[in-house]
DNA sequence: GAGTTTGAAACT
DNA sequence: CAGTTTCAAACTC
């Protein structure tokens, strides 16, 4: 029926668009990373890309095309195929011309370059209408159905569009002639080819037609053919959106938003979901889970689409769709601050079904995540992602107090291996040889009692400070011991921007360097320090078995998760008396 | 592969 | 601008 379709050939997949931004990112990850299996990927897309470059017919045409060319002209060649008019077979050989743009571009330009056709468009959506009334329509696709099987859908081939990475696909329009939105090669401003569309418009035989078509679209809408994805670059890093073929791009929200009702915007209905980007304040969606902090939501963007009914069919989590506007976009401001919403940290329904499915962490403020999937292709899908930032599935569990709290065990534990070691030290002190040594520290540790302006104070763990008084060695003034080098230096990567900023660099240098101290001296102390060093590394190594061990158990049974969580508080302390830590913590302050 | 569901687009 | 209809993709069975 489709009498201005072309007969399908053998190869109907091409590339339609091709993004010298993808390409040059797949090269430059090829180089970087060789051997890294995304860079392997992508190398293997880039070569595929060029190949169909090559090979392939051009699909990208412009919306709204030139009315001095004839596109017949412009599209066909002296064989009749149809020459690649934005971006030339021999692009690679060629420099560009002046004319290959993107899609993007070209309509932008055009839009701009043609006012014209921002005219008052309601005779030719009117004409457009009385060509075929929906009835006339109806009973011409019943025909057609009559006529016409269904076809296979089909889905090939790869295309670059907007830097990322999608399935080329052909419309199934059976209805709209390909001349309305509805067509997803209409709305993506490409001519169908290739298609198992019916009464196929969208082509170059009916180039005065879709012109018209595409004059109506501009007239209701005149972004109509623009990106709905906004770009953002203020997103945050677990922002960054991750295409089908696992490429993460930085693309921001969509610009209309989305108005998604059942979907909880876990489905590829959602426009937002399926651009692979979360839900903003411009979707007026209901119960949204494609948001940020959600799991479900971020899972399932990574690829774990198969679960979507797991999460549909226990209600909902954060049903930010069903907030007022000006809450909506307070929670995701919130959320964009670290906060969570009450609710998103409460939830039975979710939780009840994490026995068997999910892993849930406690409802407490110390995690901003409610529920974690853990799914072995989930685990799989997230942790053998290579270009995804990779998040421990103890991140939900272990929050800033563990981390302060292995902070300040290590301070605790450095103590106790000061002073086991004190014998010896004493031994070393006693030595005549020291006295320099001695008479250094003494004079630093007076420098810091006496609050020189010259010493520096060193914030590590927010609640640590050590003063290291310039030009002298480098002294744990809290316990009047000399600080190892690694010590130092280890101190020295803690120390924050604003205190390299604000330190002389007198102390810069000397975090760089061995601290000054007399031969002697040092050689007195560096087997100490060793000693030192290597109970402390122990002890933090067996904390962080523990966090790991403890977590682990968590994420095992999360139901006894809240249980656990207060226990867990045990083996990190284990070994460190309750009333030790507090002084510690008192001594410290 | 047929039928259903869904939400965007189109229409009123 | 809200409600309804149309449409085609996504999804389910």
């Amino acid at each position: 029926m489709d009498n201005n379709k072309p007969e399908p050939g053998p190869v109907k997949t091409a590339a339609r668009q091709l993004d010298f931004t993808a390409i040059c990112r797949a090269s430059a990850a090829s180089a970087i990373l060789p051997d890294h299996p995304q860079a392997q990927l992508q190398s293997k897309l880039l070569a595929l890309a060029l190949k169909r470059q090559v090979e392939s017919e051009p699909k990208v045409i412009d919306p709204v095309p030139d009315p001095n060319v004839d596109p017949k002209v412009k599209q066909k060649g002296v064989d009749g195929a149809v020459q690649n008019t934005n971006l030339s077979v021999d692009s690679k050989t060629e420099p560009p011309k002046p004319q290959q743009h993107s899609h993007a571009e070209l309509l932008r330009s055009r839009q701009h370059i043609q006012p014209e056709l921002a005219r008052p468009r309601q005779h030719i959506h009117a004409e457009l209408k009385k060509t075929e009334s929906p009835k006339q329509r109806q009973h011409h696709n019943v025909e057609l159905k009559k006529t016409e099987s269904s076809r296979p859908r089909q889905q090939s081939s790869v295309e670059f569009k907007d830097g990322t990475l999608k399935k080329q696909k052909q419309c199934n329009c059976k209805n709209s002639r390909c001349l309305k939105l509805y067509c997803e090669c209409f709305a993506a401003g490409i001519y169908c080819n290739g298609c198992n569309c019916t009464n196929c418009h969208n082509n170059v035989e009916n180039e005065s037609a879709r012109r018209e078509a595409v004059g109506a679209t501009l007239e209701r809408n005149p972004n109509a053919f623009r990106s709905k994805i906004a770009k953002s670059p203020h997103r945050s890093q677990d922002n960054r959106i991750q295409n089908e073929a696992g490429e993460i791009s930085n693309l921001g929200k969509h610009n209309k938003g989305c108005n998604c009702k059942k979907s909880y915007c876990l489905k590829k209905y959602c426009e937002c979901f399926q651009a692979n980007i979360m839900c903003s304040e411009n979707c007026r969606c209901i119960d949204c889970k494609n948001c940020e902090g959600s799991e479900e939501g971020r899972v399932l963007r990574q690829g774990e689409h198969t679960n979507v009914m797991a999460f549909m069919q226990h209600g909902s989590v954060q049903p930010f769709g069903s907030m007022p506007q000006e809450i909506k976009k307070r929670k995701i401001q919130n959320l964009f601050m670290g906060q969570a919403p009450t609710h998103i940290l409460d939830n039975r329904s979710v939780q009840k079904h994490n026995q068997e499915t999910y892993l849930t962490s406690p409802s407490n403020s110390r995690s901003h995540l409610p529920s974690i999937p853990l799914h072995a292709a989930a685990k799989e899908t997230i942790l053998g992602s290579s270009d995804s930032i990779y998040r421990s599935q103890l991140a939900a569990i272990r929050g800033l107090k563990d981390a302060k709290e292995l902070c300040s065990r290590l301070v605790v534990v450095s103590a106790e291996a000061s002073r086991k070691l004190a014998g010896k030290k004493h031994t070393i002190n006693e030595d005549a040889e020291m006295d320099q040594c001695e008479a250094s520290v003494a004079s630093s540790n007076q420098v810091h009692k006496d609050k020189l302006e010259s010493g520096v104070q060193v914030l590590s763990g927010g609640n640590i400070v050590h003063t290291v008084a310039t030009g002298s060695d480098p002294v744990d003034v809290q316990h009047d011991r000399a600080m190892s080098p690694g010590t130092l230096e280890l101190m020295c990567d803690e120390q924050d921007r604003t205190f390299l900023e604000a330190q002389s660099p007198s102390v810069v240098a000397g975090c760089s360097k061995q601290p000054k101290m007399n031969s002697s001296c040092t050689e007195g102390f560096t087997d100490i320090y060793a000693e030192q060093e290597r109970l402390v590394l122990t002890n933090f190594l067996n904390c962080l078995n523990k966090l790991v061990t403890s977590g682990s158990i968590q994420v095992m049974h999360p139901s006894s998760s809240q249980t656990e969580r207060e226990g867990q508080q045990e083996p990190l302390q284990n070994g460190i008396k309750d009333n030790e830590l507090q002084r510690s913590r008192d001594h410290l302050r």
